[in-house]
DNA sequence: CACCCGTGGCA
DNA sequence: TTGCCAAGGGT
C-alpha cells in the first residue's frame, strides 16, 4: 500500500468546509424569502418579538392576521402593558396556547418597567423576560438587532440534521451536539450570521420541510448528507404524537372560548355547559385559574383576568 | 428530562 | 379519516 501524499494544510484564508453552505443558502434566501410583515423595517424589535411569541408552535398563515391586529392596537410594549392581561388573552383569539398571550403581556410590562419601554438588545436580558426562551432570545437579538446568534428552531434543526448529520429528523429534544453544530456553522461576520439565521429557517420552512422536502429546489442539495445517503427513513424513537380529543387541553380551550366571547363575567353554569364530565371540567377550570388565565369572582362568577 | 400547554390544515 | 405537524417555553 502506497503512502498517500500528505494533504497540504489549508492556508489560513481557506474557508472551513461549513462556509460552503453559507453563500448558496443566503443567495437562495435573497431570491425566495417571503415578504412577511415582521421582516419589514417598520416592524421594529417589538414587532419581531410579538411575531416570535405568536409563531411559537403556530403556523405563519394563522399568525398573519393576528399580528396585524396586535401591532395596530398595541404599537409599543407600553401600550400592551397598560391593558389588563385578560385583554391580551381575548385578543389572542384562537391562536392556541393562550399562556403565550399572558406571557407576552408580562414581557411587555417588564420591558416597560425595567427597560424604559424598549425591547432589550442584550441576549441575557431578553432571556430573562417571561415567555422568552433560548430560541426566542436568539431570534429577537438576530432578527431585530442583527446580532450573531445561533438561532435553533425546528426548521433549522431539521435542515442541519439532513444536510450535515444525514438524518431525516433531528432528535426529539435539542441536544448539546446540535447547539455545538449550530455555533460552528455560524458565519463569523455579524450581519452575515443574521442573514444565515433567517435563511436557514426559511429553507426549512419552504424547501426542507418535514413531510415531503423539495430537494429539487434546494440550494445545497449537492452537499446534503441525507440526500447523498439515499434519503434513509428516520430511525430511533418515534416522536410521540399529541392526542387532543378528550384531553384537559381541549376542555381548557372550550372553557376559555366562552370567557373570550363574553363581554363581562360569566356564571359557573355557562362554563359547565361546555363539558359533560364534572371532574375533568373542574380540573381544567382550576388549571386555568392557577395559570392566571381565568379570574374567579365571588358568587361563582368567572372572567378573564383584570390584573 | 418528560410532560403539559391549543388549534387547525393537510396528506 | 386520522395522525402529523406548526419560528417553543415552563416546570
Amino acid at each position: 500500500m502506497t503512502l498517500m501524499p500528505a494533504a497540504p494544510a489549508p492556508p489560513a484564508t481557506t474557508p472551513q468546509t461549513s462556509t460552503l453552505l453559507h453563500a448558496p443558502v443566503i443567495d437562495w434566501f435573497r431570491a425566495h424569502a417571503r415578504d412577511l410583515p415582521w421582516r419589514r423595517p417598520e416592524a421594529g424589535p417589538w414587532g419581531v418579538m410579538v411575531s416570535e411569541f405568536m409563531l411559537q408552535q403556530t403556523p405563519v398563515n394563522r399568525v398573519l392576521p393576528m399580528y396585524e391586529q396586535w401591532l395596530a392596537r398595541w404599537p409599543r410594549p407600553a401600550d400592551l402593558a397598560a391593558e389588563a392581561p385578560g385583554e391580551a388573552v381575548r385578543a389572542w383569539g384562537r391562536l392556541g396556547y393562550p399562556r403565550r398571550a399572558l406571557r407576552l403581556h408580562a414581557a411587555a410590562s417588564a420591558i416597560t418597567e425595567r427597560h424604559g419601554g424598549e425591547v432589550p438588545r442584550d441576549h441575557a436580558k431578553l432571556l430573562a423576560l417571561p415567555g422568552v426562551g433560548e430560541y426566542t432570545a436568539a431570534a429577537v437579538a438576530s432578527f431585530a438587532y442583527g446580532q450573531r446568534h445561533a438561532v435553533l428552531d425546528t426548521n433549522v434543526r431539521r435542515v442541519f440534521a439532513r444536510a450535515v448529520t444525514g438524518a431525516q429528523y433531528p432528535p426529539n429534544a435539542t441536544t448539546a451536539a446540535e447547539r455545538r453544530l449550530a455555533r460552528a456553522l455560524l458565519p463569523d461576520d455579524e450581519p452575515v450570521a443574521a442573514s444565515w439565521a433567517a435563511a436557514t429557517m426559511e429553507l426549512g420552512a419552504l424547501v426542507c420541510t418535514a413531510r415531503t422536502p423539495s430537494c429539487g429546489r434546494c440550494p445545497i442539495a449537492d452537499q446534503c448528507a441525507w440526500l447523498a445517503a439515499g434519503s434513509p427513513a428516520h430511525d430511533g424513537p418515534p416522536r410521540r404524537g399529541q392526542t387532543y380529543a378528550g384531553t384537559d387541553r381541549q376542555v381548557r380551550g372550550k372553557l376559555l372560548a366562552v370567557l373570550r366571547e363574553a363581554v363581562s363575567a360569566v356564571p359557573q353554569a355557562a362554563l359547565d355547559a361546555v363539558w359533560h364530565e364534572p371532574v375533568q371540567r373542574a380540573r381544567a377550570l382550576d388549571g386555568l385559574v392557577a395559570d392566571g388565565l381565568v379570574e374567579p369572582l365571588p358568587g361563582g362568577m368567572y372572567r378573564l383576568p383584570l390584573t
